[in-house]
DNA sequence: TATTTACTACGATGAAATTCGTTAATAGAT
DNA sequence: ATCTATTAACGAATTTCATCGTAGTAAATA
C-alpha cells in the first residue's frame, strides 16, 4: 500500500492536474493549474520539488525541463484518503461512511443510486 | 449549514472524545484524550480555547471549570468533511466516492453490504 | 560570441497549527 | 487568614504548509 504521507490541499490540487496530463513538465502543470489558482510558476515548481522529496511524484531529470509523474494513481490516493477518513471519523465502519455519503443532504440522484445498486451486485456474487 | 472551518486532525481527535462525553470540562476531556495521545493538559486547554474562537465548540463559563460542548454534531461534521472530499477528490460525484469506499481493499463485509442495500431502499421511497 | 530565454535550485517569509511553560485567579481546606 | 490545588489565560517556541524572489545554469538565438 501507499507509504507516503497524505497529500495536502495544494498537493492534491496539483495531483488532480497531473492525473490528467502527466507525464508533464512543471510548465505544463503550472499552465493547467493557474487557470484555477493565482500562484506563480516558482510556487508550482517548489511544490513539485517538495512532493518529489516526499515521493508523492517521480521525475525524469535527464532533460533540462524535468518531467514529472504521480507516484500513485488517483484510485490509490482516493483509497488512502477514504481509509484515513474511515478510521478517524467513522469508527472504522465503511457502511456508516457510505450511508452518510448517501444521506439526504448530498442528494444522490436516482441515476447515481442505480449505479451503486449495480455495483453492489457485482461485488456481492 | 456549517459555517466554521473544517476541524484539523487534532481538533477532530478532541471532537471525537467530546461527542461521547460532552458536556465536559477540560480536565475530563483531557483525561479521556491522553489515553490515546501523549500531550499535556495545557495543550488540550489551548486547543479548546482555539476551537472556541473558531466556534467549533461552545462553553459555559459560569463555573470556575468551564464546561465545553461541540458546536456541531458528529453527523453534521461527517457531512461537512465528506462534502469537501467529494468536491476535491471525486469530481463532485457521490457515487464515485461511494463505489471507491465499497471497493475491494476496504472489503465491506456481507453484513455491511446488506445494511447499505436496506438503506438504499429507504432513501429510494 | 554575446544576449536572451527557460528552467532548476535555494532560501526567505509568512501564515496556520501544535505544543508547552509560566503566570494569575479562584475555590476549598487547614 | 493562609496555604494548596485546580484552573484559565497568555504568549513563546516549534513545526508544517504555502508562496515567492533571486541567483545560477544551460540551451537557443541573434
Amino acid at each position: 500500500m501507499i507509504k507516503t504521507p497524505k497529500p495536502t490541499k495544494t498537493e492534491l490540487a496539483i495531483l488532480n492536474v497531473m492525473w490528467i496530463i502527466a507525464p508533464a513538465t512543471v510548465r505544463q502543470i503550472h499552465e493547467e493549474l493557474c487557470t484555477k489558482t493565482r500562484t506563480s510558476y516558482t510556487t508550482t515548481l517548489k511544490m513539485l520539488q517538495v512532493m518529489f522529496q516526499k515521493e508523492l511524484v517521480t521525475r525524469d531529470s535527464s532533460q533540462k525541463a524535468h518531467v514529472y509523474s504521480p507516484a500513485y494513481s488517483k484510485q490509490q490516493t482516493q483509497e488512502q484518503i477514504i481509509d484515513d477518513l474511515k478510521t478517524r471519523l467513522f469508527g472504522g465502519s465503511i457502511s456508516s461512511l457510505v450511508m452518510q455519503a448517501l444521506g439526504s443532504t448530498h442528494q444522490a440522484s436516482d441515476e447515481e443510486i442505480e449505479q451503486i445498486k449495480d455495483f453492489l451486485k457485482t461485488i456481492e456474487k
